[in-house]
DNA sequence: GTCCAGGCCAGAC
DNA sequence: GTCTGGCCTGGA
């Protein structure tokens, strides 16, 4: 891999295992936009388009090299070797071997954890289509505008702060998210609280960090998982939801359950370290083709 | 009009 | 601790 900046553009060549299909419409990031085959992001202060070009990687308006360095790395986790990973996954079995073949250049984005406990909050019983344009219109409520695009305005996602100041009433009428308006509402307010103390959930065992973020109104196991796997580097979480429950049934588990903890139990004993990224891969293969029947 | 979607909560047992 | 019904909303 190599690094330049040219004109506020970032340009990282020679670049293996990294397909923005892959990345972006996993359901693990919801602030994108597809515009062609490049996607237009919003993360942390950038508004950035993100193009391949055959084995390089254009992150346009991304910045200079320190960016890359103070931030960008980071986020699309560049440090972590994934040909390494899918390797070892195939050899756990055949199903898998063909859902990492599949994903080939899927990543996990790491991603601000109170960005994710709100995004995820509202992905509940929710569709990606919905929770993005909630997301965006919740960032446009509080209005940091971040910077424009083909005429349309762009917003930072707020921080614990400035979320806590908006309303119930605006979260429903303006960002449509319904019953999960008063979650947010009561998270905002328990982590400002520090009944929920976000700065020490790095400290955490990943047991002790899923059971405090399952200490906040709307989160359950799931979306703990989510919030861990995507915002706190925690490569065991293994979110179990409904696309999980088909395959697990289908493919690894002896008897059918729907019983959430026994589904993740067997999904940690098989994919082991590993677990959250086999989830990602078998995840992408089974919703992308439609594979699984429901359970019961 | 009916059904459901990338779950959670509260209440019942 | 485990199970069940109800749930805002938008789209098929």
């Amino acid at each position: 891999m190599k690094i330049d900046s040219i004109n506020n553009d970032i340009y990282i060549s020679d670049i293996k295992e990294f397909e923005p299909k892959h990345i972006f419409e996993n359901g693990q990031c919801f602030r994108w936009y597809k515009d062609n085959d490049d996607y237009l992001i919003i993360v942390d202060k950038y508004l950035s388009k993100i193009i391949k070009k055959d084995d390089t990687i254009i992150i346009e308006n991304g910045g200079t090299i320190e960016d890359y360095y103070s931030f960008w790395e980071n986020y699309f986790d560049f440090k972590r070797d994934y040909s390494l990973i899918r390797n070892d996954l195939s050899k756990i079995d055949d199903r898998l071997k063909i859902a990492c073949e599949y994903g080939e250049g899927l990543r996990i984005l790491n991603q601000d954890l109170f960005e994710m406990i709100i995004s995820f909050i509202i992905s509940a019983n929710n569709q990606i289509p919905n929770i993005k344009k909630s997301i965006e219109k919740i960032s446009m409520i509080v209005g940091n505008k971040i910077g424009e695009y083909n005429g349309s305005s762009f917003y930072k996602f707020p921080s614990l702060l400035e979320l806590s100041k908006v309303s119930i009433n605006d979260l429903k009428d303006i960002a449509r998210i319904g019953y999960r308006a008063e979650y947010i509402y009561d998270t905002c307010n328990m982590l400002l609280n520090k009944e929920v103390d976000l700065d020490n959930i790095s400290n955490l065992s990943y047991e002790q960090a899923h059971s405090e973020l399952c200490k906040l109104k709307g989160v359950g196991q799931k979306v703990a998982d989510c919030i861990l796997l995507f915002g706190n580097k925690r490569n065991i979480a293994f979110p179990v939801d409904t696309w999980v429950i088909k395959f697990m049934n289908e493919y690894y588990l002896k008897e059918k359950t729907t019983n959430i903890k026994k589904i993740k139990q067997e999904g940690l004993k098989i994919f082991k370290d590993n677990a959250g990224l086999a989830q990602q891969y078998l995840f992408y293969y089974s919703r992308e083709n439609k594979i699984g029947k429901k359970v019961k």
